[in-house]
DNA sequence: CGATAGACTTACTGGCGAGTAAGATTACTG
DNA sequence: CAGTAATCTTACTCGCCAGTAAGTCTATCG
């Protein structure tokens, strides 16, 4: 149910997904999802919790506290990309709510990407002692591995490994 | 009249603006705007690529042909982040469209993004050879970019010579 | 000073889609 | 096997908005 309703969004976008297409594609009948979620917002909403909760749990489980920077941002990424290949709808979904115009899930995508820079600017905290500048590159490492992400969708030849490696050599020493 | 477009469109996202909305904003009636651009696609187009050409524009005044890889990412940035600066509302449009799924602009946006990552992926040969390894880091540059900007908007304190020098200095050696 | 062309407006239509009322179908109890 | 509660569907309403038809105003020309 959520799973179509993924789908649908991830293909079309929030305003152009019609509810109607999310119950045909679900197999059962509009007032249905009502009777669920309420509203679209709210299915939208439950949509987006669910997909950044998977996405943050992943990559809890790939953090290993004792090591460097490099292996444990390296370890990240390769969950990372892991995540975006078995949940493409997801991914594309966070993604396009990811930008900072006033969707109905706005604000829960924009906590999953605050999170998100967190997590990464505590793996920079290893190498840069300025939290600001620590910020302003946390943000930056998060931009750029969504965008690499996107990147990589687009060649499958490439694996895994290798892609994670490249960003992973940009941290600062 | 684009302007006024630039402005709802940014606010609003493309599906909730109104065209009686830009035409109120913009100080005329709504045929007009069909009368000019012919429908909402047409002008939503017409807006992006004004921006998308300002933005390259910018971006090519920049470059000094000469330098060091450093020295035009550097500059480079500091062109972005002006431009970011002066036109939050075509930046907001470009960055929100520029995400995968099917608006009605998505290749001009695609092709923007292309060129983006083409003029950075010239700037990181002189550095390295590999040319998929470049290209994947200068997509992922791109994105480090995108983000970098708009947690720069968050961050009026942060100078824009600051701001660019922290990515700069992520160019690998 | 009519007439005619261009620029612009008001006031509509038509369709799409979120949300719902009321009924049908199934399962579950005494 | 009634009775009834839960689950699900069909078949609507209602507002919003892209797009347009028809008319109004202004200006330029014979």
């Amino acid at each position: 149910m959520l799973e179509a309703a993924g789908e649908v969004f991830a293909a079309q976008g929030f305003h152009e997904a019609s509810m109607d297409a999310i119950a045909s594609r679900a197999g059962i009948s509009k007032p249905m999802l009502y009777n669920y979620f309420g509203s679209k917002d709210g299915l939208y909403a439950a949509y987006i919790a669910r997909s950044g909760a998977a996405l943050l749990s992943v990559l809890r489980e790939a953090s290993s506290p004792g090591a460097t920077a490099q292996e444990r941002m390296y370890d990240g990424l390769v969950a990372f990309l892991t995540y975006v290949e078995g949940h493409r709808a997801g991914w594309s979904v966070l993604y396009s709510e990811a930008v900072g115009r006033a969707g109905p899930a706005v604000g829960s995508v924009v906590e999953i990407r605050s999170r998100l820079a967190a997590i990464v600017s505590r793996v920079l905290a290893l190498e840069l002692e300025d939290p600001v500048a620590r910020d302003a590159l946390a943000h930056a490492f998060v931009g750029a591995g969504e965008s690499l992400a996107n990147w990589w969708l687009d060649h499958p030849a490439q694996s895994k490994q290798e892609t994670a490696a490249l960003l992973t050599r940009l941290i600062p020493r």
